[in-house]
This record gives structure tokens, sequence and C-alpha cells, in this order.
DNA sequence: GTGTTTATCGTCAGGCAGACGACTATGATC
DNA sequence: GATCATAGTCGTCTGCCTGACGATAAACAC
């Protein structure tokens, strides 16, 4: 890039900013990590950090996901491979006021993971965790006490535009395989859908659509009983990545 | 703001630009501008601008939209005004190489016009113009010799993702009504959607349908028998923002 | 009046989803 | 080992929605 005099236009700071979601315990989770310095030191905040002047924004966020999780980021191109995550540029972000220090305009990225063992946030280990995303959105409606202060900055908006993302788009995608581990069955895909969507589905009517939907799921042959009860087929994510006709969200 | 030192981060130029869409002679069109300089000079381009250093995202993109089409945004909050457009945020592009000058990201909005007159950019006349996407994206595939050059920096892939958003959001939302006047018919409305999609419709499934959908239509009482033909009712858009079930667009 | 154009109402068959019954195959418990 | 609990899988039935298409209505052009 050829020099540029930075006073012929007004400066701006740009980061990129995650959400991460995962499903633990039947409960849609979020990664979220301890901010250590000013403004909002000590409270949680979304992962993230300053794009670098050579990198392009989805890089950067591929970028803070590997250094925040370990996980790399699934390349659309290639085939899915172990502990891959699916990311995908979110919205952006650029109220004036949204950090006091400066103006910065933050590019949210929503990645969507398998559960993982523990978060690891830079070798600290207890300034990062999973948080059920009820617990940020709603703070102070469960357990009373609980570390459930607001997020630092606009993150509870970005955290809830991420979730109503993610919400709507396995309802016609096949997005939702992204949750699971590589191989699984039909009762743990529903269970995602079921915690994504806190609702509770018929089994029957969920296999006959998952299983009928061509390209959705393709069988890889053997069985589990980790679950308890009759052995169930294992699955891989198939090639289809849209759901015609969709996976209806049973309405209120 | 307060202060602070630009040197302690990457300074980017942040810009807005804008896919505005209209609907005029049965075919989908999208509202570009003449470039006056380098980089580019003289090809067509989508309007847009740099962020004012007090001005949020959403404000920069209605600014602009004014500046070239003389359109006010719809505010969500409040009702439908006439010469109001949708605006919303549609991507953020910032790969390195996108503006040989310098590090620019790209807050990308989309806006859904009714047709207007005549576009006019800051006076100047023959600089703007509406031209259909087709000929936007398949340069040359058209009339040979048509202005149709390439769009300048990544515009045409801007355009692309505006047009893919209007296409699929007209399917599960009433944001076709958007892109007719306050006031208009079932086949008006009918011949947005062919235009959209680029697809012909069944008039009676399409009246059946709009029609029995709650919320999406009201009728204002008038008829009008301007498309020629037997008198229609007319009607303005309703409350309701989606449809549920949704408009299928055909496959293939 | 006749033809053309557009709008609007109806009919019918096929597909899909929700509700739910029935059966199967495992581990846990007595 | 019999029984129970759990989870998976296959069917059936009904109602709704859609696509295909016939029929009628109300304007204009000639």
């Amino acid at each position: 890039m050829p020099p540029y005099d930075p006073s012929t236009f007004p400066p701006f700071a740009v980061t990129v900013d995650l959400v991460v979601l995962t499903v633990r315990r039947h409960a849609l989770c979020a990664l979220v990590v301890r901010r250590g310095e000013t403004p909002f030191q000590g409270r949680w905040a979304l992962p993230g950090g300053f794009v670098r002047m050579d990198e392009d924004l989805g890089s950067a966020a591929a970028r803070e996901l590997v250094e925040e999780t370990g996980l790399s980021a699934h390349d659309p191109a290639k085939p899915a491979v172990g502990n891959g995550a699916h990311l995908e540029q979110l919205a952006t972000y650029g109220d004036p006021a949204r950090d006091p220090r400066m103006r910065v305009v933050s590019v949210a990225h929503l990645a969507l993971a398998p559960d993982l063992p523990a978060p690891r946030a830079g070798g600290d280990a207890n300034s990062a965790r999973w948080a059920p995303v009820e617990d940020l959105l709603h703070p102070g409606a469960g357990r009373e006490g609980e570390q459930a202060a607001a997020l630092a900055f606009d993150h509870a908006r970005i955290l809830a535009d991420g979730v109503e993302r993610a919400r709507s788009k396995i309802e016609y995608s096949s997005l939702a395989t992204a949750f699971c581990p590589p191989e699984f069955t039909v009762g743990e895909l529903r269970r995602v859908y079921e915690a994504v969507w806190g609702v509770v589905l018929d089994p029957r009517n969920f296999h006959r659509k998952v299983t009928g939907t061509p390209g959705f799921l393709v069988p890889s042959g053997g069985t589990t009983t980790r679950q308890g009860g009759r052995p169930a087929q294992l699955f891989r994510a198939g090639a289809a990545t849209v759901l015609n006709p969709p996976m209806l969200r049973p309405e209120v």
C-alpha cells in the first residue's frame, strides 16, 4: 500500500468482535472474556481486537478466533475438517459514543462451534468462560447474585443480534450441524435446535424432517448409545447448505 | 470525544457505500454515479462517502442517500411517510487492496426506493443514473457497446450482495412494498416481485397469497385503472413486517 | 359490439407439517 | 432374569398451503 496522509480523512480504529456460540448442557452459550483494562475493567465482554493494517476483516476474525479458542475457521471452500467452526460476518457497529476513548468501528462476526472442553484466553484460564446467553441478555433474571452484570460497551446488543442471526439461520440452512461434533445422532441435532430456539420439538416429526431432506445428513454407518436408550444411527453433515423447505421454528 | 493519540492504533478510513435499488420499466435498477477522480476516473460506481467523525453509520448512509436521491430514509420507528425509502445495513468490505490509495473499510447499506423521476447527483444531472442490475452484473452480455463497463473498486461484488439480499428478503418480509408508491395495486406489487426475481408469477395465486396474509396489505378504499383493464383495488402497506408463511421464490 | 387487457373468484390435487400411536433396542433396577 | 425407563424409528391421519388452471368481471380500443 502506497503511503497516504491520514490527515486527509477522519481516522477510525477498526476492530473485530466475535460472537462465539456453542451448545453446552442443553443451553446456548457464548464465549465472554473478562476485561483487564479500562473502560469496563473487570466486566465481561465479547472477545475481539484491532484489525491489522495488512489483513482482511475475515482474516482478523479468524485470527482472533484461534487466539481465543484454538478453533480454526471453516473455509467454506474446503470440506469440513475436525475442530473447524463456522464463521461469518454479522454486522458493523459504529456509534460515535460506543467507546469513550476514541472513534471505534467494530465489525462483529458470528462463529458457531461444537461443544469444547474449556475456553483458554491466551493461557489465562479464568478470564474467559462460556456463559448461557440467557444470563448475558437478561442479567438478574435468573439466580440472584450470579456473575450477571451487563456486558461491556454495546456488546449485549451485538450478542443479541448474533443470537437472533443464529436462531433464524438454522431455520433455512444446515448450519445447526456446526454445533455438533463431526459425527452425531438425530437426537443430538434435535437437542441443538431445542437449545438454540428454547423450545421442545417432537422427536418423531424432527426425525422425519431431517432424514427426509436430501443432502442434509449422510449416514456414517456406525451407531452409538452414548445418550442412553436404544442405539442411534450416526450421521455427518451432508453437502446441502440450504434447507428447502425450511425447518420452521414453532411460533410463540 | 476526548482527545486520543491516533498513533496507538492503525488508522482506517471508513466510508459508507449505497446499493439503492428501484424497479423501473419492469427491471430492477441500481443507482450508480460516475467517478470524477482517480482511481477509476470516469467509471461508474456506487454512491458513497466518508463517515464523519461525529455521525453514526446509519446516519452517514441516510445523509448520503438524501444527497444522492433526495430520499429520506425510513425510520423504522415512525410510520412510513411519503418519499421515504427503506434503509438497512448490508455488509462491510475491508480487503486491504480494495482501494489502491489507502486502507478503506466500507460499510455498505441497502436502500429500496419506489420509482423516482430522475436521479440528481448534487445537481450534476448526467453523472448519475439508474442502470438495470443485469447490465451492471453481467457487462457485455446484452446489447453490445452499451455503457456496460464493470463497476469501480469491488462495487460489483457489493451490488451483487445487495441484490441477493433484496431478492431473499422479499420472500419472508413485506419489504417489496418499499418499491411501491404509497398506494398500489396487487398487480403492481406482483410486477415488483417479477422484476426483482426475474420470473413470471401466476396472478391468481399471487393475489390469493398477498390478500390472504394478515397485515400485509390494507385496502385504501379507492380503485385505479392506470394499468389498463379492469379497475384494481388500491392498497397500502400493512403493519406486518414478516410474512409467515413466506412467499416462496419459484425454483430455477 | 367485439376484442384485448387486467383483476378477481373458485376448484382441485399434491405436498408437507403437527399431533400422536406403535414398536424397538439398549441400560438400570429389583 | 423380569421389569422399567429411556431414546430411537416407523406409520397414520388431518388440515393447511401451494401450484395449475378454469371462469367471470370491468375497463379501454376499434
